[in-house]
DNA sequence: CAGGATTTGTACGTATGTATG
DNA sequence: GCATACATACGTACAAATCCT
């Protein structure tokens, strides 16, 4: 891995773990330099890395500020799993249960939404995400199966993201995402912990490869006082 | 300006005339360093920088390749007011109405979070967005007074950033936003039409300046129904 | 297929500018 | 004015991915 990569993982951890207090000043480039025997122009790519990822401010001429980030967050611009995401909040307790994995012919509203033919094989995929002992997002994944093949319950259970670029080397190019609130459904009151909740914040995900494939549609569902989106728009 | 923005900005510009064209391939950094007289470190920040932005993409090894603008354009990088946005998803017009417009003291809490000096004086004004009949989105802007000279409440019933970016020609250089839910407050029951609704989705933005410095603060409460957001996430 | 050429990625060092206290 | 800390810019070297002969 990179330095400058080492250097981001390991300052993230430090901040995550509570060694970096929210609020607190980061040691200077020249301290890190030394701490982590690097270039300064190594140290500040992983500086511009945290303050991307929203774990840091810099200030000109005052110093680098850890951010605090006490709820759960989806922080990048870029497509981000949830399961990255998750990763980047250890410290808290994150579990991920595989709820459903059933290989099931693209229902008709899908293949019309996906432009597929119709009969395509997919994955359908309930996956619960468990923070601090309640059970407060369901994911629902259609995967096309030709193109995510050797998917397992298993996979399913870490990083299915991990998975597609890594192992199977796929290019992600672009997500479309939606954002609403919609009424709470069976399916959301059988998986998870809603309390009187009535409503849940739904993110449709349309996911394309460099060819302009679709390979997935997911929505993931969030209950009310558990979700929070952050990005950076910018001209 | 800085010479890497100044590169950045003349490519950006040579994409969007169609001088260089989608899909094709930008000169390489060494070209590039002898065309902008810059060293091989200054372009590439220029190109870090447009590919964040969504203009192109690098590959190692080939090169950075223009991407298509249609798929920019539906993004909402643009930093356009949240209701304005909305209006134009649903292809019809959505009537503003200023309920307050006041000349204050920065409150603790925004001076805070704003880095300004305690004392600053900021327009506080309130407008409420009315759709079919029901008042669903109460928009709350927190402006730095210096920043925004001659702000009317006249202005404040069009369009603030058409005053701030035309009248003024102020150049604004990145938003932050969250999205969250929250209950609904005294102020959201005396603007909005809430009926049972006692949550509201609350969009947060804090708007800044090439120079760093941030210019305003706002809320934009949205009624659970009345709420959706969508972008476009590139890799 | 080998190997060199091209292109982007990483890392180091140095110097100077700008903001803050 | 001075010290500290981040920002910009230049130059150099080598690594890694890709392309081409």
């Amino acid at each position: 891995m990179a330095k400058y990569r080492q250097i981001y993982e390991r300052l993230a951890e430090r901040m995550k773990t509570g060694e970096y207090a929210a609020e607190s000043k980061l040691p200077s480039e020249t301290e890190l330099m030394h701490e982590y025997e690097a270039s300064r122009g190594t140290v500040r790519k992983a500086l511009d890395l945290l303050q991307e990822h929203g774990y840091v401010r810099k200030h000109h001429g005052k110093g680098v500020f850890v951010l605090r980030r006490d709820q759960i967050e989806f922080q990048f611009n870029g497509i981000v799993s949830f399961s990255e995401v998750y990763a980047s909040m250890l410290g808290r307790s994150i579990q991920t249960s595989v709820a459903s994995f059933e290989d099931i012919e693209a229902p008709a509203w899908l293949a019309d939404r996906m432009n597929l033919t119709p009969g395509t094989r997919m994955f359908r995929i309930e996956r619960v995400r468990n923070f601090d002992g309640e059970n407060v997002i369901l994911d629902v994944n259609y995967f096309v199966k030709d193109l995510v093949p050797g998917l397992t319950e298993e996979i399913a259970a870490q990083s299915i993201y991990a998975y597609v670029e890594h192992e199977l080397g796929m290019q992600i190019s672009y997500a479309k995402r939606k954002i609403a609130a919609e009424d709470v459904t069976e399916l959301d009151r059988l998986r998870l912990d809603l309390h009187d909740y009535e409503y849940v914040i739904v993110i449709t995900n349309d996911t394309f490869l460099y060819e302009g494939r679709q390979f997935e549609y997911t929505e993931s569902r969030h209950r009310l006082d558990k979700f929070q989106f952050s990005d950076v728009a910018r001209r």
